[in-house]
DNA sequence: GAGTGGTCTAGACCACTAA
DNA sequence: TAGTGGTCTAGACCACTCA
């Protein structure tokens, strides 16, 4: 990879990671700079495992080492990755994996906070707990075969006391074999916590639909409110490492102490 | 500011930003890094208007010359820049000043989108536009004193001929001294544009708070929906240079055959 | 004091655009 | 062909953390 001297051209060995290849006759030889090349091997082992969530990865002068580059362009890469929430950086320590064993990225993808006061943690209580085969849109959205076994979860999700969330969880049932109401109610803190510390899926990102829907007889018995009342219905599918979705959300908010908070930049 | 040589203490003449004296007594000297200057120097040109939306800013290699630092100090600047969507970078041409008047910035604030196929412009029809005393509850999201004047906006937004929208605008009366409906209605194009090209404010960024609630008369008549339907409830406040309030919306969104789209990362 | 990320520089070459 | 932003390097010093 030495840029300098072997070549005019940084395309020695291309990662071949995600295909760009749009368009029409395949002539045009997939490019990448060097420091995207380096970007994808780090995410490589970021996803084997080889550095854990909360870990340090190696420094900035060792991977430079590793990899025949110098610093600056694995300091470019890793910039990106700390960017993407992939990594946390750390002047003085070094470079962590990130980790949903946070306090901080437990509202990351919450966002619902209250209309007054600092958020709280909520309380959850299970609903229902099953493996199932996946409906057709289920199996769609998690890019299943319809019929493919899915654990389905069901709780409501109480800010001091008050419901205010009831929620519906469909997660791959190859990925989360040994998930039961047991696991779920025995572990404390955030689920996607969870679901990193046992069955090694990480959550990266996510995308949301969110509409106003009118509460049916079941949603209005779980959030103590009338039929027909208002709530907000967010459909969210995450994706862990290579964009593969892994979980299907729906979510029903009480909007009436809370808020969905965005921003938009 | 000469780094290497004249110094060992970037602070020669602090920009004096942001101030960022949290904590107790003043002894920390408000450090801010060279680039991180110079890019407040940068923010300062596109806020008095030294450079318009939609034109070319100085080339990296001359700014670095006026500003005396290293190219790639100007750069990191502009990187920052260019993330916050200040300006738009193209390779071999330049970097230029975002702009309000594109197809691509239209749906940067505007994140209803149909459930099925692709987004369109919608049509906007002009329900009210007055001036009028700040309400308590708007002055205090825009910053300004109750009783200030304000600009009121009333105006119902159809998709494909369906009416989808209906929301309300409250604009500080100082800055839009000159608008009246007849300048809203013969503008052709985003309201963002109009306000970026006629009134020189840039909206930067913008802070919204979803809840689902139900809809009253006036709603229900403008939506054509019963009273009582469920509507999506956006309370956007924009923002300009400076983290200045500029603009308070409340939008009513029929949400039947659209969704607000929104990604989490 | 050693090690880490953070900043800054200077210079090289590349890819793209437009005259 | 000249000018722009994009990539890459090598080396320096700074701020921070921890033993």
């Amino acid at each position: 990879m030495n840029q300098a001297s072997s070549n005019s051209n940084n395309n020695g060995a291309p990662s071949g990671g995600s295909g760009n290849a749009a368009g029409g006759a395949g002539s045009s030889p997939t490019f990448s700079p060097l420091y995207q090349q380096i970007k994808a091997l780090i995410t490589q082992s970021l996803q084997s495992g080889e550095w854990k969530p909360g870990e340090l990865i190696p420094s900035e002068v060792e991977l430079a080492g590793r990899f025949k580059v110098s610093q600056g362009t694995v300091r470019k890469a890793i910039d990106e990755l700390a960017a993407e929430n992939l990594v946390m950086r750390r002047q003085g320590k070094g470079t962590f994996v990130s980790t949903h064993h946070e306090a901080r990225a437990h509202f990351r993808f919450l966002r619902l906070v209250p209309d007054e006061g600092v958020p709280h943690h909520p309380d959850n209580k299970l609903i229902e707990v099953k493996r199932m085969r996946a409906p057709a849109e289920v199996a769609r959205l998690l890019d299943l075969k319809s019929g493919d076994a899915v654990v389905y979860i069901k709780r409501v999700m109480s800010f001091e006391g008050e419901p205010t969330i009831l929620e519906e969880i469909w997660l791959p049932g190859l990925l989360f074999k040994g998930l039961t109401a047991e696991r779920l109610i025995e572990y404390r803190g955030p689920m996607y916590g969870l679901f990193e510390s046992e069955f090694g899926t990480r959550m990266i990102r996510a995308t949301e639909k969110i509409r106003a829907i009118a509460a049916d007889s079941t949603a209005a018995e779980f959030l103590h409110v009338k039929e027909g009342s208002p709530l907000l219905c967010a459909e969210r599918v995450s994706f862990t490492y290579g964009d593969k979705a892994v979980e299907l959300r729906r979510g029903l908010y009480l909007t009436a102490h809370h808020h969905y908070q965005n921003e938009l930049s």
